[in-house]
DNA sequence: AACTATTTATAAGA
DNA sequence: TTCTTATAAATAGTT
């Protein structure tokens, strides 16, 4: 803005558009200090350079605050990261009303065998607890043909 | 900056603190979006007036994508909100863990009932065991027909 | 909101 | 890079 104005498009020359960057950086953040003064305004501003450097000012001093204070105004879309942890935290909730349904049935259970009586169970209470049962005694019935099959192994060795 | 120098401390007048909080902003931002344009880099900048008005300039189009590069770049400390959720799942895990332990428990109370886990059982008392449960499974089922038999007269009842 | 007298920022050159 | 300086831009005070 001195000495010849400039066109408003990107500076080929790269040394050239280094120099400028360098320069019009430090007055932005020059500018921006003094608005924060004058105005008693909270900023903060992020730069990346097109190198990916990172250049930054925040007035109040911390940018985390000030960036969680924009989150909170403007609550848009949500990060992958963050829907992430709502999925998993879902799931765990999931997780936790299903394994306190199976306890719910598993004492109503052990209470039938004392007490005698399933009179307090619903139908679905008595399907799930029924499904136990079987696989209980599919696993039950597995041992026992374990069992003879080792008692038989037994037997074929000491006909020798 | 013109006629006169203004001293580096908060305008007092209120009138005149908007007014130059105005005419300074739009020269912020405008440099901003100049030092972008020239030097092809990705700036975002976040103003919070003193009565806590948002505004906002992000040069390539959206904010949150800039403020999550630089949370890549500087992941600090992590915020409140996130805290909160982590300390959630966390909790939801501890949970779970502990209504596993309690369903492991049941399960070998229910074992013991019938005398003693699978695994060590001989072949009689599995044969025990089996009996057992399919005592169990024929009454859960009779609770079952129970059930729906009441249900039908329920329905019955409520045809007149 | 518009107008200017000045100050400030900065492009080009050294 | 840093300094210089001519000139473009921004803006403080005023209307």
């Amino acid at each position: 803005m001195a000495r010849g104005k400039v066109q408003m498009k990107k500076i080929e020359n790269p040394v050239h558009r280094q120099v400028t960057f360098c320069k019009r950086r430090a007055g932005l953040l020059k500018k921006a200090k003094e608005l924060s003064v004058l105005c008693d305004a909270d900023i903060g501003i992020l730069i990346f350079s097109s190198h990916g450097k990172l250049f930054e000012l925040a007035t109040k001093g911390n940018m985390q605050g000030l960036i969680e204070k924009y989150m909170k105004m403007k609550p848009p879309r949500v990060s992958q990261a963050d829907q992430a942890i709502e999925t998993q935290t879902l799931d765990a909730k999931k997780e936790i009303n299903l394994l306190k349904q199976e306890i719910e049935i598993l004492q109503k259970g052990l209470r039938y065998m004392f007490g005698g009586g399933a009179g307090t169970m619903t139908l679905d209470e008595l399907q799930v607890l029924e499904k136990h049962l079987e696989v209980w005694i599919y696993h039950v019935r597995s041992a026992k043909m374990d069992v003879l099959f080792q008692e038989i192994q037994l037997l074929r060795n000491s006909e020798y």
